[in-house]
DNA sequence: TGGATTTGACCGACC
DNA sequence: GGGTCGGTCAAATCC
C-alpha cells in the first residue's frame, strides 16, 4: 500500500521556513486571498467507523468502497477525462492567491515572478505540479523573495510577494460530484499546499476587514500576531470554509508545530494541515480532498466582485480544486522544496523522496495537458 | 448547554 | 522486528 503513493505526507513540509508577510490586501480584499472552492469531492466522510479508528479520515478520503487503503493514490480505474495521469499525486504548489483554476488557465502562472516552476519545461504548472514526483522536484522555486517581506513589509502592489506556496494536492478518491470535472479528480488526490502570508485565518473577521480598508493595517496586523493566541481561531478562515482544528502536531522536521483542521460542512472530506511560525504566522497549508459543499457564505467576504461563492466547480476545469484565492498579490512565488531545500532539512526531504518513490510518481508529466491549454 | 479547541495517546506507514 | 514519524482520535477543557 503504501506504494501507491507515498503519502502525501508532507513532503510539503518541507517549506516551513518562511514567513511571509502579508500583503494581500493590496488589491482585491483580503477576502480574495485564498479562497479555496474546491468543491469537488472526494468522498463523502462517512461515519468513523469505530473500527477503524483513527483511520477514519484515511478512508474518507480514500474510497468508500472499498478498503483498499490509498490514499492518495489510487489510479484511477478509469477516468474519463483526463487521464489522471495525472498523478496520483499530484501536488500542486499554488500560490496562495492563485487558484488552480486560474492557473491552469494562464501558463503564465507563475512565470510572473520569476522563477517559479518550470516554465521551461514548458508544462505548466500542471506539469509543475508535481513535484513530488520522481524527480523530486517539485516546485521550484518560489520562495524566493517571500523572505523579504518577511517581517512585514507591506508592499504595495506589485510584487511578486509573497507568496506563499501552495500545494495542492488531490486525493480523491471517489467523488460524486457532478461535474466533470470531478471525474477528473477522482482519482486524484489533491493536496494544496499553501503557504500562506500569514494566517488570515486566524485573523478575526473583522479584523480583516479592517485591514481591507487600511492599508498600513498590515504591520499592525503583523505584529498583533505575535501575541500568542489571543483569540482563537475562527472557524471560517481564510478560504472562506469552516474548519474545526482535530489535532496539532510537532513535526520533526520543523520547529513550527502543525495543525490539523477538517471542513465542518457535514459530509466533506476535506482537510486542511496549517504549519505556523512561532510567531503565528502561518507558514504552510496544505489542503487535502475538496469540498463537496459550495462555501458558505460568509458575512465577510465578498465584496463585491467575485463572488466567488459558491460556484460549484463549474468552471471549469479546475483542476480539481478550485481555489480561488487571489490576493492582490499575484502569486508568483511559490516555493520549491527545492529551493527551499536551502531550509529545509535533509531529512525531511528524504524523507518525501522516499516516499514519493514508492508510489508511482511518474506519471506526472501527462496529465496535465489534458487539462487545457 | 453546545460547539470548538487543546492535548496526550493510539495507530498505521515507512525505514 | 523495532523505531520513528505523521495523522487522527477522543477526553478534558474552554468559551
Ligand atoms: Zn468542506
Amino acid at each position: 500500500m503504501g506504494s501507491s503513493t507515498g503519502s502525501l505526507d508532507t513532503s510539503a513540509n518541507s517549506y516551513r521556513a518562511f514567513s511571509f508577510a502579508n500583503q494581500f490586501m493590496n488589491t482585491s480584499s483580503y477576502s480574495d486571498l485564498l479562497n479555496a472552492d474546491d468543491d469537488t469531492i472526494i468522498e463523502n466522510q462517512r461515519p468513523r467507523n469505530p473500527l477503524s479508528r483513527g483511520f477514519s479520515d484515511r478512508v474518507s478520503d480514500r474510497l468508500i468502497g472499498g478498503g483498499i487503503p490509498k490514499f492518495k493514490s489510487i489510479q484511477p480505474p478509469s477516468i474519463p477525462i483526463s487521464p489522471p495521469a495525472v498523478s496520483p499525486s499530484s501536488y500542486f504548489s499554488i500560490p496562495p492567491g492563485l487558484s488552480p483554476a486560474e492557473l491552469l488557465d494562464s501558463p503564465v502562472l507563475l512565470s510572473s515572478s520569476n522563477m517559479m516552476l518550470s516554465p521551461t519545461t514548458g508544462t505548466f504548472p500542471t506539469h509543475s505540479f508535481n513535484w513530488r514526483g520522481s524527480s523530486g522536484n517539485y516546485q521550484q522555486g518560489i520562495k524566493e523573495e517571500q523572505r523579504s517581506y518577511s517581517d512585514f513589509s507591506f508592499q504595495p502592489h506589485t510584487r511578486p510577494a509573497t507568496a506563499p506556496q501552495s500545494i495542492f494536492q488531490s486525493s480523491s478518491s471517489m467523488i460524486s460530484t457532478p461535474s466533470e470535472f470531478s471525474a477528473l479528480k477522482t482519482n486524484i488526490k489533491s493536496e494544496y499546499n499553501t503557504a500562506v502570508q500569514r494566517d488570515r485565518s486566524e485573523i478575526p473577521a473583522n479584523v480583516q476587514s479592517n485591514i481591507q480598508s487600511n492599508s498600513g493595517f498590515q504591520s499592525d496586523f503583523s505584529q498583533g500576531q505575535q501575541a500568542p493566541q489571543p483569540f482563537r481561531e475562527q472557524r471560517r478562515s481564510d478560504d472562506g470554509y469552516n474548519w474545526r482544528k482535530y489535532g496539532q502536531k510537532q513535526v520533526k522536521g520543523s520547529e513550527n508545530p502543525r495543525s490539523y483542521y477538517k471542513c465542518t460542512f457535514p459530509n466533506c472530506p476535506t482537510k486542511k494541515k496549517v504549519e505556523r511560525s512561532l510567531d503565528g504566522q502561518i507558514t504552510e497549508i496544505v489542503y487535502k480532498g475538496t469540498h463537496n459543499h459550495p462555501k458558505p457564505q460568509s458575512t465577510r467576504r465578498t465584496s463585491g466582485s467575485s463572488s466567488q461563492a459558491i460556484q460549484p466547480s463549474g468552471s471549469a476545469e479546475i483542476s480539481d480544486h478550485s481555489y480561488v484565492g487571489r490576493s492582490g498579490a499575484p502569486m508568483e512565488t511559490v516555493t520549491t522544496p527545492e529551493n527551499s531545500s536551502v531550509s529545509m532539512g535533509d531529512d525531511e526531504f528524504d524523507r518525501s523522496s522516499q516516499r514519493s518513490k514508492s508510489g508511482g510518481d511518474e506519471i506526472d508529466d501527462d496529465e496535465p495537458d489534458t487539462k487545457r491549454w
